[in-house]
DNA sequence: AGCCACCTGCAACCTGTTCCCAACACGCGC
DNA sequence: GCGCGTGTTGGGAACAGGTTGCAGGTGGCT
C-alpha cells in the first residue's frame, strides 16, 4: 500500500533472486514515476528516453516478470492496449465509450455485486482486470426506454 | 425479440434500403444458424464452407453494417477476439480466467449494481459489451484473505 | 577475475482487424 | 427484360498490439 520507491522494489526483486539489469531497473523506475496506469508503449517511450537501447521486448518481458511476482498488474480499458500499474492499489475502472474518460471506483461499491455473483454462480469476480464500460454522465444517450 | 429467421432479417435489411448481396445473406444465415456468439473467424469459416469466395473483409464489413443497424452486437470475452451475436438476447458474460468457461448471467442480477453505479457516478454501465472475468467454482484459487 | 546461466536487442512472426482499389452486381428506371 | 450507376466485393497488403527465437552480452556467485 505504501508508495514504494524504485529502490525498494529493486531490493525486493534482488532479495527474491531476480537478476537486476538496466532494463529492469528502468522499467521499475518508470512505473514508480508515472504512479498510475500506463500502456506498454508509453512505458517504452519513457524508458527509451533515458535508456535508448532498451527494446520493447524487454519492456514486455519485464512487465511479465513483475506481473508474475505480483508487483505489477494490468487492466484492460476497453478496446485499447493493456494498461500496467503497480499492484498496490485496488480499484475497478469505468470507461466511457463516448469520450474515453476513465473513472476509478472503489471495491466497496462492487463488493455487493461480486458477492451476489459468488452466491449465485460460485463465480469469483475479478472486476479489476477488465474495466467496466458504459456511458458517462455527459455522453449517456438520452434514453428512458430500454 | 422473437427468434428471427434469416429471411426475416434479410427482408428487414432490404426494407431499410440495404442492398442484399450473397455475402450479406450468407452472414445473416450463419448468424441465425449458430444462434449464440461466434468469432469473426468462425463465422468466416462457416460462411466460407458454402460460399468459398466470400472474403473475410466482407465478413467484417457486414458485421459492421449489422452492428450499425442494431441487428448484431459483439462482446469481448477476455483476451480473445470479439464474439458476435444477434442483438436479441440481453445478458452479460462471466468468463473464467482458469478454464475459459463462459457463463451467461441475466440482467436481473446485474441491474442493482448498474443502478448503484448510476446513482453514485451518473455512469450508465453497459455490462453486455465486455465480459466480466474471474474464477469459476472449480478454478477459483483457494483463498479466503483478500 | 572468471564463469555460466540468465537476460538482452533485434527482427521476424502472429493474430485480429482495417484499408485500398479495380471489377462486379443489385435493383431502379425504362 | 435490359442497361446503368453506385454501392459492394475480393484479395491482399497494411496495421497494431503483442510474442518469440536466436546469438551475443552481462550480473553476480565464487
Amino acid at each position: 500500500m505504501a508508495a514504494a520507491t524504485a529502490d525498494d522494489l529493486v531490493d525486493q526483486l534482488r532479495s527474491r533472486g531476480v537478476r537486476i539489469t538496466a532494463p529492469r531497473r528502468a522499467v521499475v523506475e518508470a512505473l514508480v514515476e508515472v504512479g498510475s496506469h500506463v500502456t506498454a508503449e508509453t512505458l517504452h517511450a519513457r524508458v527509451h528516453a533515458r535508456h535508448p537501447d532498451v527494446s520493447h521486448s524487454s519492456i514486455y518481458r519485464t512487465l511479465d516478470l513483475l506481473t508474475e511476482l505480483g508487483i505489477v498488474t494490468h487492466v484492460h480499458l476497453g478496446h485499447g492496449p493493456a494498461e500496467f500499474h503497480l499492484a498496490d492499489d485496488e480499484h475497478s475502472h469505468l470507461v466511457c465509450n463516448g469520450c474515453g474518460a476513465v473513472l476509478e471506483i472503489d471495491c466497496a461499491l462492487t463488493d455487493p455485486f461480486a458477492t451476489a455473483v459468488a452466491d449465485r454462480f460460485g463465480f469469483q469476480l475479478d472486476l479489476r482486470h477488465f474495466a467496466l464500460t458504459g456511458w458517462c454522465r455527459r455522453c449517456r444517450p438520452g434514453e428512458g426506454s430500454s
